[in-house]
DNA sequence: CCATTAAAATGACCTTTGTAAAAAAGGTTA
DNA sequence: TAACCTTTTTTACAAAGGTCATTTTAATGG
């Protein structure tokens, strides 16, 4: 599995990182393979490690009234972390599980700190992936805000076509805002009503 | 008006601005006043100004089927941008009106790169504008995709808890993702059906 | 201070979605 | 393959919140 690929690949979509820092990176990065339902962060706890998958997802999710929900996906070529706890002095909101088995590029916020100092391509890169994060998040409050269940399904459909492959509809259902079983009369609607209209 | 003042206030929030940088963002900007009800975004426009609200506020909006939906509102000494337009090519999806009449120190997207290139202390200062932006839609997010609205009124007046004698209660409820009638009905409960009850 | 306009509250009604419980469908393992 | 467990679908019902029309209240300009 080549990692410099992999860097190579995201750095294409944020902003390129030079080969000298790419191999300080790995070398203050370990690769791990996480089994499908392996959970890595829990609430309360500090995490200041971010996850770079290489193969497999994960998602996010936190419990409210100790019900399940989920935050958000990860999949090749993005990087997973508790938001949260990674970026301020909070413990986390989140568990991080892996949802199917998973190899990850694993490296730590105190790298992060140390390369963006050191080289300033790296700053910039973080720079970048904080930036898209947040319009990401504006995007999605955008679509969660004012729209129907059905919408917001169409609407991510449209960004991840086969996430329903990969996710379990339970953990699509509470990331759209809704539960398991309005997804399901979503994506099975009757036609019995339409029929017998005379 | 004493912009020095704002600037080391925001620099405390976030990441201090040495004073030379300082001197060189004031060199870059000019103060504006604005009148309440004043546009200066609109709707696909290509927008790089960014607004340090010195007094007045300032709301993000835009239209969805014809409705006017608030997105966010900006008070003293907070940033305003048309998010979208100003960190990515693409127009704006956002208007930005002022609430109440307005003095702003205003900047563009360009002195922000060149200074940030300059300063090392001011990449860190907006790089953390950005992360505490990520982490307040991340907040917003949790609060918006499974509460009713009842507690995500509450949860704004927690933050602000005097917003609605600054901003009026038809913003303030399509911030929340529920209509006005909604609103209305939450800030004005009936208690007919309680004493009724023999 | 009145006239006019804009903002907010109210009430009746209806749609959407949540809740709870059960059945069905899929997967996994001995 | 049978037994078990998990995920998804289905149904009936209830609650929350949206829509529309109307009234009340507040704000603003002459």
């Amino acid at each position: 599995m080549d990692i410099e690929k992999i860097l190579n690949k995201i750095g294409e979509i944020y902003h390129p990182i030079t080969n000298e820092c790419q191999q300080e990176l790995i070398a203050n990065s370990k690769i791990v393979s996480y089994k499908k339902g392996e959970i890595v962060v829990r609430e309360g706890q500090f995490s200041k490690k971010a996850y770079l998958i290489v193969k497999g997802c994960s998602r996010a999710y936190y419990l409210k009234d100790g019900k399940d929900i989920s935050d958000w996906f990860t999949f090749e070529n993005e990087i997973m972390a508790a938001i949260i706890s990674f970026f301020s002095e909070e413990p986390s909101l989140h568990y991080v599980e892996f949802i199917e088995d998973s190899v990850v590029l694993e490296f730590s916020k105190d790298t992060v700190d140390c390369l963006s100092k050191k080289y300033h391509d790296f700053e910039r890169f973080i720079s970048k992936v904080v930036t898209q994060t947040m319009l990401g998040l504006c995007e999605r409050l955008y679509t969660i805000q004012f729209n129907k269940a059905e919408e917001r399904y169409k609407h991510l459909l449209n960004i991840y076509p086969n996430i329903t492959q990969r996710i379990p509809l339970t953990h699509v259902a509470s990331y759209l805002g809704i539960t398991l079983e309005t997804l399901s009369r979503i994506r099975n609607p009757k036609k019995t009503n339409l029929i017998y209209i005379k």
